[in-house]
DNA sequence: CAGATTAATCAACACCCTGTTGATTATCTT
DNA sequence: AAGATAATCAACAGGGTGTTGATTAATCTG
């Protein structure tokens, strides 16, 4: 379907949003200028409206584009072992994938997600893993909960993205599977037990 | 110490607070300028300058003051009943003073959590809120755990700040007393237990 | 109440960033 | 090598910023 054919639009392109994320990442989003940008990038600012109408789609194709590639990676894997996997007890074997990819985007998540980022990428993101924990839980709203199902979601997805935001600031130290480990223990033990406090 | 005798900056100072409030849920933070909050304020661009520096020192001083309300909050039942209170299995008596308080400053709270709020301001309660459980929580740096405590700390902040979150995101339609169960049900027994789903 | 004080208004200023245009140059594709 | 297309450059009006000095209006104090 898309043909990028021309390498100096991809150059460009590429410049451009490496620039943004660490722009970002260093002055706060709202303080980025498209000045800002094609400055520091090295590019005429009229190359800017070439490819982006603004400062806002720019950010809004960088995030999405980022977004497709972790739908990929779930998509990937959910229809591949569903079955073998017997669900909740152990990491589900897309969590690795999903950490390591999110580190290889490093700058640009680090960036968004961050004190000066952006809060509209945090709920595109809890919207996704939310969506994901529903499939596994189809029976969850049916059945009568003493604590309604969309607080429970809203819980266990808040403290996923809690978890990865600490990852980025800690500067990525622990391994992806560690990640995933981490996070699977306290969702279904609980954060106190599973810290060994109960 | 402080004696804002006037009542011109009085209630110049909260008729800018209040739109920009209202701006912020509106249009986005960013997307807030001083001339918009001047003109929707029915006040004088100069005027805004002889009480804040720019959009940034307005925002702050707006979340410092709500700050420092959860703060004396804290306080003030931190010292009170700390001995009767058997610790965790129950909600803090502060809990529910502490959802109150949010409620009474809704307008502002919603904007700055939303998605397109300040990132910022959800660190800054996050801070808040991790410093409170640190409190209840001294022996945990020194045992050893299966899960390193600032990433247990990072899920159950972000947790509860999600729930936060999801509470004004669905119009506040739970009762203070309601939220602190829930929330203390969800932090104890884990998300999933909590639910009825193990 | 009257006078002094201080806040709010208003107009004007230079400055910076925006988004767009038309013409020119440089680069890539085939 | 020729044609196509991307990048550059200069210029533009428009809008927001932060500051200034002078004027008007509201508040506080005795």
């Amino acid at each position: 379907m898309e043909m990028k054919k021309d390498r100096r639009v991809l150059r460009t392109k590429t410049k451009i949003r490496d620039t943004f994320a660490k722009l970002i990442d260093q002055k706060g989003l709202d303080r980025v200028t498209v000045k800002d940008v094609t400055d520091h990038a090295d590019i005429n600012r009229g190359t800017f409206y070439l490819h982006y109408q603004d400062k806002y789609d720019l950010l809004e194709q960088s995030e999405d584009d980022l977004l497709e590639g972790i739908k990929r990676i779930a998509k990937e894997l959910d229809t591949v072992n569903m079955k073998k996997w017997d669900s909740r007890r152990e990491p589900h074997p897309a969590a690795e994938k999903y950490f390591s990819y999110l580190k290889e985007h490093s700058v640009f998540v680090k960036a968004v997600l961050g004190p000066k980022g952006d809060p509209g990428f945090q709920n595109k993101l809890k919207n996704l893993i939310a969506t994901q924990i529903k499939m596994r839980l189809t029976d969850l709203s049916k059945e009568k909960l003493p604590i309604p199902s969309d607080y429970l979601i809203a819980y266990v997805v808040s403290a996923h993205l809690g978890v990865v935001q600490h990852w980025f600031e800690g500067g990525l130290k622990e391994s992806p599977e560690e990640m995933a480990d981490m996070l699977s223990n306290m969702n279904f033990y609980g954060p106190l037990a599973a810290g060994g406090l109960k």
